[in-house]
RNA sequence: GGGGAUAUAGCUCAGCUGGUAGAGCGUCUGAAUGGCAUUCAGAAGGUCAGGGGUUCGACUCCCCUUAUCUCCA
């Protein structure tokens, strides 16, 4: 068989399945922001997991596709594993084709037989089949539909043969094709054995059940088929290659890793290239699909994988970054299938090199404190480098064992790796333990319509609104336990509920008696939340809903804002900026996004420079309702939102047809000219790659100026009379001009904010010159009291009294603060040559005490500092102590001050 | 979600069982040299991350918060 390369074999099987009637879709991301249950896509299955659970359908019955998949850390996959051999890996391509309540298991098998055996030419008398052990649809299909050798139809269990997405949930038997591959024909036991040459290359699942919670099986109204078959492995095998990395889809790469580090792809290094060219095909998909490295979740899945491709590197004596070289070749052999890696190539490089660059000081803190380690163990007999430290130096520094393992090595040691396993086996078991604590609060059934409400078909539109409000009928009240709050269902609510980052409503309820309640939340579309309901009869009664119409005007403004900045980040930072999560509020709006550094002044300049260009346009707002999925997906450069799923129809939001169009279920303004002016207010990183950025519009800014003033304001008062007046009469000023001021004439608000970021600045100027005065007027206090201090001492001493030539001084010091005091301790030493001192001050109503001793004392007459000065300030009803030449000492008792000094001489004279 | 670690001068970090906050590099000043590299002498520079507690006294011990690093899930 010549060779065939891995594009044409893609492309054949879409080829195949299309001129079957099926429906050629695009991957999902890699990374399923909207299913938080799931870290990586794992199977092709993924995006069509609400068909199969019935919660969602598709404008086709019948689809194809190829999956980017990534397989890390889970049951499926060690990531140690992959490199070693030839057929694990932690990014792969999965091809599959699904029929949704179309065809089944006839065609699917009928088709999967034609594709391997007539397109591919796959020799019968090498292909096995498989089928669920009471399956004898699928075997007699086999039979009827196919002419394989009747032999090699095997019959398996649950295990090898039986489908399941979880505990519960869509379910079925299934039917697997095996290769056989070996020299001489294999045996059918051969077959699931887990030998290399025998291995399964497509599974065909048959999904006709639903498993309860009980366990049960009940059969489906609609059957699906859901197959799936590793791109990978399909090409090893028509090219006749003994490991998934001697194909076209791996052998650029490795080209490219021998040119960089010189090395040829044979012996030993054979598994480090195959590593490092998988887990480089891994990041570079999932950093383009909006993952990002980082210490938790699948960013730390990504770091993971990283970390082990430089310590990897390292086998091939290359200790420089180089991942992100590797980039570009990854996007040359897969941007034609996949143009998403195309378009984000620069970020993913800057993002790996980031990470490689952040690994490398890590090593270097590593390896610091293996040298610590060393230092202390080094002369022990037994050369065991102990497993704990080896342990913590993983655990809390991050440094593989590997390394420690070929550091201690170079140094005569051996690492002590079951102790090693048994800290990271007590780590684990920790984690489970704590996941077991768990408790799941979730109370969804509250907020779920119940078949009698849903029988009255309450409408949720808060759409079109009036400031009149709008007239209903009340359907249901509930009580929250234990709580003031009642859950309300209007037949018609005009009130938002929380949705795409859009805060809910708020308002009031009237009814036609007057009785008025008001409303502080809703959830669900229809649930609204009141207080201090009285329990006053209200079914079927007549209501007047009133949403509070000048927050949600705020709010709007906030939510088309954030559509333009959304758009306008992608401009000037590239289109790897993606909504990681939102906040519009009527206060403020809050948008975070994938970026690896900190916004530039320019940047942010730029940034709101587009933003309010496309405000004063004054741009009419257009929203396309009930639009076909499909539609939808046709507009040029739209945005999708992670965290919602989407039905067959959907709402757009299009501001200027060239520039904004997102999915959006949010209220928004008429003409973005509503919005007022658009203004960052702060910049900041959540996490690694992460940047969060709040802003503010219309009345948002009026605020922002008030608040701003409040600071000055503090800052002004700090200040003395001299500077502070001019800023007060600015203020004045200020104050009056916010009153009168239209938060809708941008222009003035963009004045107003400039002036006042000009006052701050020189006020803020002004403050730190103030500071800096006075801290140097402070220090020159200091310094001269401390002169005062010094003299004080030195004519205590002088007029104290010698016994056997040593000095014995005590006395008070008149000194006012503790940072005094701490500065003259060690002038006390230098004035006194030979002697004992004792010195004593009241600060703060407490006494505190520092006695030296000359160094001739201690030795010859074994007197010590702390010891004296403890005997006295236990006298003091304190305590202390110190070095025998200097202690300190702290009491309270201030009036036996002087009859302590007294003691304290009468005492020595006898030691001495 | 759970565990470990770190936060001290502009930078990199010491600081023991509570009792005088330090080093190296950098900065500034001065000296040596025609200039630079360099050498020597000196100086400035600290809310010991923030907040609470224990204590006569906390950089040090305890608790909380924040940020960063790291491992496990």
């Amino acid at each position: 068989m010549n060779f065939i390369s891995s594009k044409e074999i893609r492309e054949s099987f879409l080829k195949f399945f299309e001129s079957k009637n099926h429906t050629i879709v695009p991957s999902s991301p890699v990374v399923p922001f909207e299913d938080q249950t799931l870290l990586f896509a794992n199977a092709g299955m993924n995006q069509f997991k609400d068909v199969f659970l019935g919660l969602g359908t598709r404008e086709y019955k019948r689809a194809a596709d190829t999956q980017k998949c990534i397989r890390a850390g889970g049951k499926h996959n060690d990531l140690e594993e992959v490199g070693v051999d030839g057929y694990h890996h932690t990014f792969f391509e999965m091809l599959g084709n699904w029929s949704f309540g179309d065809y089944y298991k006839k065609e699917a098998i009928a088709w999967a037989w034609e594709l391997l055996t007539e397109v591919w030419k796959l020799p019968k008398d090498r292909l096995w089949a498989t089928v669920y052990k009471s399956d004898e649809e699928a075997l007699n299909l086999w039979k009827t539909e196919t002419d394989i050798n009747h032999s090699h139809i095997l019959k398996f269990g649950e295990k090898d043969n039986f489908w399941e997405m979880g505990e519960t949930g869509p379910c079925g038997p299934c039917s697997e094709i095996h290769v056989d591959l070996t020299d001489n024909g294999c045996k059918p036991e051969d077959v699931n054995a887990g030998l290399e040459d025998v291995i399964e290359i497509w599974n065909l699942v048959f999904i006709q059940y639903n498993r309860d919670e009980k366990g049960e099986l009940h059969p489906l109204p609609m059957k699906h088929v859901d197959t799936g078959m590793g791109l990978e492995r399909v090409v090893r095998v028509l090219n006749k290659k003994k490991s998934n990395y001697d194909t076209d889809l791996f052998t650029p790469i490795l080209d490219k890793i021998g040119k960089i580090t010189g090395k040829k792809y044979e012996g030993e290094y054979i598994s480090p290239f195959n590593a490092i060219a998988d887990h480089i095909r891994a990041l570079t998909f999932a950093i383009s699909d909006g993952a990002i490295p980082s210490n938790e979740g699948r960013g730390y899945v990504l770091r993971r994988i990283l970390r082990r491709a430089l310590r990897l590197a390292r086998k091939l004596d290359y200790n420089e970054p180089m991942l992100h070289e590797l980039v570009d070749t990854v996007v040359t052999n897969f941007g034609g299938v996949f143009p998403e890696i195309r378009d984000k190539k620069d970020f993913v490089k800057n993002v790996i090199k980031a990470e490689e660059d952040s690994f490398n000081l890590t090593l270097d803190r590593g390896i610091e404190h293996f040298q610590n380690v060393y230092e202390r163990i080094k002369n022990n007999s037994d050369k065991v480098f102990p497993g704990e430290d080896a342990f913590k130096l993983y655990d809390t520094y991050g440094f593989p064992v590997d390394l420690t393992q070929v550091m201690a090595r170079e140094n005569g040691f051996e690492v002590d790796m079951k102790k090693f396993d048994e800290e990271m086996k007590k780590q684990k078991d920790r984690a489970r333990a704590a996941r077991k604590d768990e408790v799941i609060l979730a109370d969804t059934k509250m907020f779920e319509l119940d078949e009698k409400l849903k029988a009255e078909n309450p409408v949720y539109n808060p759409y079109n609104l009036s400031e009149k409000g709008i007239k209903t009928t009340l359907l249901q009240a509930k009580r929250i336990a234990g709580s003031d709050l009642e859950v309300l269902v209007l037949k018609d609510n005009p009130f938002y509920s929380e949705s795409g980052g859009q805060v809910s409503d708020t308002g009031k309820l009237v009814f036609a008696d007057g009785y008025e309640l008001e409303v502080i939340d809703v959830k669900n579309n229809h649930f609204i939340y009141v207080k201090n309901y009285d329990h006053r009869n209200l079914f079927r009664k007549e209501v007047t809903a009133f949403v509070d119409y000048k927050r949600r005007r705020a709010i709007q403004r906030n939510h088309s804002a954030t559509h333009l900045l959304h758009e306008a980040l992608r401009e000037v930072l590239g289109n790897h900026v993606k909504q990681m999560g939102s906040l519009v509020s009527d206060e403020y709006l809050r948008f975070d996004f994938p970026h690896f550094k900190k916004l530039s002044a320019e940047e942010i300049r730029k940034i709101e420079e587009i933003v309010n260009d496309k405000i004063s346009g004054n741009i009419k707002v257009d929203t396309l309702e009930d639009l076909p999925l499909e539609e939808a997906n046709n507009i040029p450069n739209v945005k999708k939102f992670f965290g919602d799923k989407y039905g067959s129809r959907v709402r757009i939001v299009r501001m200027d047809e060239n520039f904004s169009a997102e999915f959006c279920g949010g209220t928004h303004v008429a003409s973005t000219g509503d919005i007022g002016l658009f203004k960052i207010v702060k910049e900041e990183s959540i996490s690694s790659g992460v940047r969060r950025i709040f802003a503010r519009t219309g009345e948002g800014i009026i605020r922002l100026i008030e608040e701003r003033i409040n600071d000055i304001e503090s800052i002004v008062s700090e200040l003395p009379e001299k500077y502070s007046s001019k800023f007060k009469e600015a203020l004045e000023k200020i104050r009056d001009g916010v009153k009168s001021a239209d938060y809708t004439d941008a222009s003035m608000m963009k004045l107003m904010l400039e002036h006042q970021s000009n006052t701050i600045k020189s006020l803020n100027e002004i403050r730190e010159k103030f500071i800096e005065e006075k801290k140097q007027q402070q220090k020159k206090m200091l310094k001269q009291n401390i002169g005062r201090h010094i003299e004080q001492i030195k004519s205590i001493i002088d007029s104290s009294e010698t016994v056997n030539g040593s000095t014995v001084a005590a006395g008070r010091l008149d000194i006012q603060t503790s940072d005094e005091f701490k500065e003259i301790v060690d002038e006390i030493r230098k004035a006194l040559k030979n002697g004992v001192a004792l010195f004593a001050a009241v600060i703060d109503g407490k006494i505190n005490l520092v006695c030296a001793v000359s160094d001739n004392l201690i030795k010859e007459k074994g007197l010590s500092a702390g010891k004296l000065i403890s005997e006295t300030a236990k006298e003091l009803g304190g305590g202390g102590g110190g070095r025998p030449q200097l202690a300190t000492a702290g009491a309270r008792n201030v009036e036996g001050i002087d009859a302590s000094l007294a003691n304290f001489v009468s005492n020595l004279k006898l030691k001495l």
